[in-house]
RNA sequence: GCCGGGAUGGCGGAAUUGGUAGACGCGCCAGCCUUAGGAGCUGGUAGGAGCAAUCCUGUGGAGGUUCGAGUCCUCUUCCCGGCACCA
């Protein structure tokens, strides 16, 4: 027999299972839906990588064996085909994105297919596509229709090197999330959808989901609610009023100062003639800041006195009003009170600029505290010094505080989000256009549905200028005017990419039409998706925007469910030696090399076996010949001896009815192992099972038909190829992938005889062989009588006997 | 600083509820086969002592609970991921 060449087998059921359309569902037929989904790749030139592989072939490992358990599973693939790279790309080179998307999409389709994942390629999307568009551009129109899209003029993120708006999500520490330079802050008018009206909804939801208990507490700290209450502050000698938000209005008797935010739009009129100049500097030299600049600087906190003075709602005390840059427009009031009591950054402000401090609140013990984020949750202590409320439990005070306030609308309770509005406009070429036009007066008018898709001109030049390529467009701007008319104007931004792929999971099963986004009938039957699988860096951003999108439908009347996902799981890293695999470092391992030589099979078993799924794994080179053994053995020993009677020569009939009921209970245990191991993404210690079940059969001269069938199907989920192969070799019919999963017998895991070991004070001393079934007096004597565990009991007395069953026996002396 | 998750042989990692630590694989060592092998096969492989039976020590560190702890509790060190002047 000749070694196992995964190159021509694996190109042979690729072929078959194309030729029978084995993975093309039927949406509308299929009695069983089980929605497997992956997060779709961006279309790059560097192709498909490791990551990829690491995503998609074990998730395709556990659509294949939903499949096996009766399931009609849907596992599509598309490409997220707009975006930044291929803009850059078009700047460096003058090749047009929609030439290079193209040319890297049809590459990677070849790459995907080379993996054998059960794709139904016959419902694809591109993004990039007008017929893909068509949709992003009318989710658009429903949210403006809505009310939950609108204009408005915003300090806003820019990124001098993308000339580009970015929005609060995409910044990392300060920087652009795409191209690492520092980002600027600049005033332009701007999309955005009110992610914000959302808020509680996507926290409330959060219990339905069967998502990582770590992606919601990610999204939970992103979405940052806090409850806490508006205080109004007069301003003394003016009629203006300014609020300050606090989670902690228990403390109010402790101000003695307050701080406003250098942008608050009231800072001008406020102002002490004394103390203009310096405020004025000192704005000045703020706003210039990025908020990290602001942030690193701020271990140091500055500030300057604004001359003007508070009115304490309670004491009517005078209380000083101070600029610091530590404080954000964008979040609350823009105004802090000072409670150097009990606050810490309170604190270091009023030492640093001489307040007082004064306490409000105690510890249950009588003690001074501050607050930091475990008192807020465990909230005992009284309040003092605090008038009417003095000697009131905190939580209380805090109650009661607020009511008087509202009593006197000097304040309100308020449920406050760190949860911003999502920015969607980008002045970028390759995104999605966005349906808007405006009149000769400058107000924006929605493109009627019957003009989508609203096309993304073809003539423009890619030179980053800070305005939008699309304002170069003459194609365009005749196009707007003839439809619209003389002095009408396209709006010339795209959609961030992100919008794209917040409804990809709907279009999938919508199979191009042009009617509507899904059918009603396909939508009840087929959202939400079963399961989604993808890296954790999205738990913030498409996690949260797909969420937001699918409840928004919902609301419009589009769909009946309002949350997309119902099981997410997040693969693990691959690292190389320890570190992350990244171009930068030049420490990428390309796929296409090991899945020449070795096979997919291999090549994805390897990656599976290097680890659990979610914790992900270290790359080497040399292992994955481990696994290539394992995959030649397989197929040496299968094609060797497979039989159809049992046949053991030379040994006599009691020992060949041992060893078969060796194979049986080890086939059995397999079975069950395998089968709970998937179902839990295990794929490294389902892979360790076959091969123990592999070595065991290694030591039979002969393996039954029946046998190597069940150990096709239990590999058919982790190496499709070769399980087919061996499928075919075992004489079964059709696909292995449309057997049943094999079921494993409780009743076939009797052994005949099994091991217990003897513990004497807790150390392991011996150990005997029994029936199964042996009593625990029998099982104690037994230990007793072990030649070893003997010397340790001569001229003692046993104090306890333990006997765990089937395991071991425990004897503790006295 | 805060919130999560980790730490087990030379390496990647096993160990459903506390019950024989190191499955499975890589690497390494010895032997066989081969003209040769970066192929294959057989055996060994946590550390230490011993011819051996066997014994001692061992899951980042220090305590604790228990007949028994990688697993539970307290403290602590280091690593990874996320958030960060959020009022």
């Amino acid at each position: 027999m000749n070694p196992y060449d995964p190159s021509s087998v694996e190109a042979k059921w690729q072929k078959k299972w194309e030729e029978e359309g084995a993975y093309a569902i039927d949406l509308k037929k299929a009695k069983n839906p089980y929605y497997s989904m992956v997060m779709f790749p961006y279309p790059s030139g560097d192709k498909l990588h490791v990551g990829h592989w690491y995503n998609f072939a074990p998730a395709d490992s556990f659509s294949r064996y939903m499949r096996m358990q009766g399931k009609d599973v849907f596992c599509p693939m598309g490409f997220d085909a707009f975006g930044l790279p291929a803009e850059n790309y078009a700047i460096k080179t003058g090749i047009h994105p929609d030439e290079s998307i193209t040319t890297n999409t049809q590459t990677m389709t070849t790459q995907l297919r080379r993996i054998g994942c059960m794709y139904d390629w016959s419902k694809t999307v591109n993004t990039s596509k007008p017929e893909y568009y068509r949709w992003t551009q009318w989710l658009f129109l429903q949210m403006f229709k809505n009310g939950l899209a609108y204009r408005k003029d915003a300090s806003v993120n820019w990124c001098t090197s993308c000339q580009t708006v970015l929005a609060n999500e995409q910044c990392q520490d300060g920087k652009c999330e795409r191209c690492g330079t520092e980002i600027v802050h600049k005033p332009m008018t701007q999309w955005f959808w009110k992610i914000t009206e959302y808020a509680q909804r996507l926290l409330d939801n959060h219990k339905s989901l069967d998502w990582p208990q770590k992606t919601i507490l990610m999204q939970e700290n992103w979405i940052g609610r806090s409850e806490g209450c508006d205080v109004c502050w007069n301003v003394d000698g003016s009629d203006i009023v300014l609020d300050t938000f606090t989670t902690t209005v228990d403390t109010i008797y402790g101000v003695t100062f307050a701080v406003i935010s250098p942008e608050h739009p009231h800072l001008d009129q406020i102002l002490g003639d004394e103390h203009r100049t310096a405020v004025l500097e000192y704005r000045k030299e703020a706003i210039r800041k990025t908020d990290i600049d602001r942030i690193a600087a701020g271990k140091e906190k500055t500030g300057v006195d604004t001359g003007a003075l508070l009115i304490h709602p309670f004491t009517g005390e005078k209380i000083p009003l101070w600029v610091a840059d530590y404080v954000l427009m964008n979040y609350g009031t823009g105004v802090v009170m000072g409670v150097p009591a009990h606050d810490q950054r309170d604190r270091d402000f009023a030492i640093r600029y001489g307040f007082s401090i004064v306490e409000s609140i105690e510890s249950p013990d009588g003690k001074s505290f501050v607050y930091d984020e475990v008192d807020k949750y465990c909230l005992k202590g009284k309040i003092i010094h605090s008038g009417e409320f003095t000697g009131m439990d905190i939580l209380e005070g805090r109650k009661r505080i607020t009511e008087v306030l509202e009593k006197r609308k000097m304040g309100k309770c308020k449920i406050q989000y760190k949860l911003r509005d999502w920015s969607i406009s980008r002045q970028r070429y390759w995104g999605a256009p966005i349906p808007i036009v405006y009149d000769p007066e400058g107000n924006p008018h929605s493109i009627p549905e019957e003009h989508l898709p609203w096309e993304l001109p073809h003539d423009v030049e890619f030179k980053p200028t800070g305005t939008a390529p699309l304002a170069q467009s003459k194609e365009l701007k005749q196009r707007t005017e003839e439809i619209f008319g003389k002095g009408w104007t396209p709006e010339v931004d795209t959609m961030d990419t992100f919008v794209c792929s917040s409804f990809y999971q709907f279009r999938y099963l919508a199979e191009g039409s042009e009617k509507q986004l899904i059918s009603p009938e396909i939508e009840k039957k087929w959202i939400p998706v079963d399961m989604y699988i993808g890296g954790p860096e999205h738990a913030c951003m498409h996690l949260i925007y797909t969420r937001f999108v699918t409840m928004a439908l919902k609301d419009f009347g589009f769909l009946t469910h309002e949350e997309p996902f119902k099981r997410l799981v997040h693969q693990g890293l691959i690292t190389n030696n320890g570190a992350k695999m990244s171009k930068s470092k030049g420490n990428v391992v390309s796929p296409d090399a090991f899945v020449e030589r070795y096979g997919s099979d291999t090549f994805r078993m390897y990656l599976m076996f290097m680890g659990p799924f979610t914790e992900g794994g270290d790359w080497s080179d040399t292992g994955i010949k481990g696994m290539d053994r394992f995959v030649q053995r397989i197929w040496k020993y299968f094609s060797n001896r497979i039989s159809l009677e049992p046949n053991i020569k030379g040994k006599s009939k009691n020992k060949k009815v041992e060893q078969k009921k060796e194979v049986t209970v080890k086939l059995h245990a397999t079975i069950q192992k395998v089968t709970a191991d998937i179902e839990r993404l295990h794929f490294n210690t389902a892979l360790s099972a076959l091969m123990e079940l592999l070595n065991l059969l290694e030591k039979q001269e002969s393996v039954s038909t029946e046998v190597s069938q069940v150990f096709a199907t239990l590999l058919a989920p982790l190496a499709p190829h070769l399980a087919e192969e061996l499928w075919e070799l075992s004489g079964g019919q059709g696909f292995v992938i449309d057997q049943q999963w094999p079921e494993f017998h409780a009743s076939e895991l009797v052994q005949v005889s099994i091991t217990i070991a003897v513990q004497v004070n807790g150390k392991l001393r011996g150990e005997f062989t029994a029936a199964p079934d042996v009593s625990e007096a029998d099982a104690i004597a037994l230990a007793k009588q072990d030649e070893n565990v003997r010397k340790y009991l001569e001229g003692t007395t046993i104090k306890k006997e333990i006997y765990i069953k089937g395991k071991l026996v425990s004897l503790v002396l006295s």
